[in-house]
DNA sequence: AAACAGGAACCAC
DNA sequence: GTGGTTCCTGTT
């Protein structure tokens, strides 16, 4: 990779594996809007970011950044010093994962915020992503703390504190519905020090699993969302209805129950398992496979 | 306008 | 521990 500073951002040559469609649309992260000119502007770690990326030609530009922030920030955001070519030669070994691969060789698995991330798995379960992504901005436009980019504001994800003084009530603004009072839970959890993001981070899968699953609206899909992408546990297969749906269609093709999938992943893709079911995720909402 | 979409809680068994 | 029902907001 070559950098190369510009007028308020960063020009990156020679990047492997980056496709920001791909990386934003993936249904990792829900705070990053597509622009007019095909970039993509968001907000992470309480600075806003513009990328736009050519894969072919392996370029990369990245607006309202510097080298400085790039090194300390962007650089493991986006994890840039993983192989991810070697990642989806192993996986292409099977037939399947080399098609869905081929449609989403350019996704990245972001290295996202513990407790931004928990709140937002919170809002998706059972939901949609455009109201989960409605839901997380407006939580964010309401208590978090503002920022300018090009005349517009962008706003941080709040803090567990501001969400405390919001109360249900000022939760409930977000229209998450039966979500808001986990919402307002979790943040009470973690302001008590009862639930510690960073200590389950270093746990092992099954104990953060365990563990993440004591805070209310977080069943098994939301721990493993929030285990994969935000805590670097790649060996965590988040089964949502659209990776039921791709994993039963081309690897069962019978009916089959969650602990069944769950096996199946660890058992075929072990560490890599995350990949995996980003990879097919993309697939299968591509095909609207059902 | 009724049917459908989407994970976890909760309660029987 | 498994199975069925309900929760909320919005779209088709």
């Amino acid at each position: 990779m070559e950098i190369t500073e510009v007028e308020n951002g960063l020009i990156l040559e020679y990047v492997e594996d980056f496709e920001a469609r791909h990386i934003f649309e993936c249904g990792q992260c829900f705070r990053w809007k597509k622009e007019q000119d095909g970039s993509y502007t968001g907000i992470a770690y309480g600075r806003v970011l513009n990328v736009k990326s050519d894969y072919e030609n392996g370029i990369v530009l990245l607006g309202n950044t510097n080298l400085k922030d790039f090194w300390s920030i962007w650089f493991d955001y986006f994890d840039l010093g993983r192989n991810y070519g070697a990642i989806k030669e192993a996986l292409s070994e099977d037939p399947v994962l080399g098609m869905a691969i081929s449609h989403g060789k350019g996704i990245r698995i972001l290295k996202q915020e513990p407790w931004e991330l928990l709140i937002s798995y919170i809002i998706s379960a059972n939901n949609s992503i455009p109201m989960i992504s409605r839901s997380v901005g407006l939580l964010s436009e309401m208590y978090g703390k503002q920022i300018h980019y090009r005349g517009e504001a962008y706003y941080a994800f709040p803090d567990p504190v501001k969400l405390l003084e919001a109360g249900i009530d000022g939760i409930s603004l977000c229209r998450a519905g039966f979500r808001c009072k986990y919402i307002y839970q979790a943040a009470k959890m973690v302001e008590a020090g009862e639930i510690r993001l960073q200590e389950i981070a270093s746990m092992d899968i099954d104990n953060a699993r365990t563990t993440l699953m004591k805070i209310p609206g977080v069943g098994p899909k939301v721990a493993d969302c929030i285990m994969l992408f935000s805590m670097q546990k790649y060996g965590a297969y988040p089964v949502d209805v659209w990776v039921k749906r791709v994993t039963k269609h081309f690897f069962f093709d019978r009916d089959v129950k969650m602990k069944e999938i769950q096996r199946f992943a660890e058992e075929k893709f072990g560490d890599m398992a995350g990949f995996a079911q980003e990879y097919l995720f993309y697939f299968a909402r591509d095909l609207n496979c059902k």
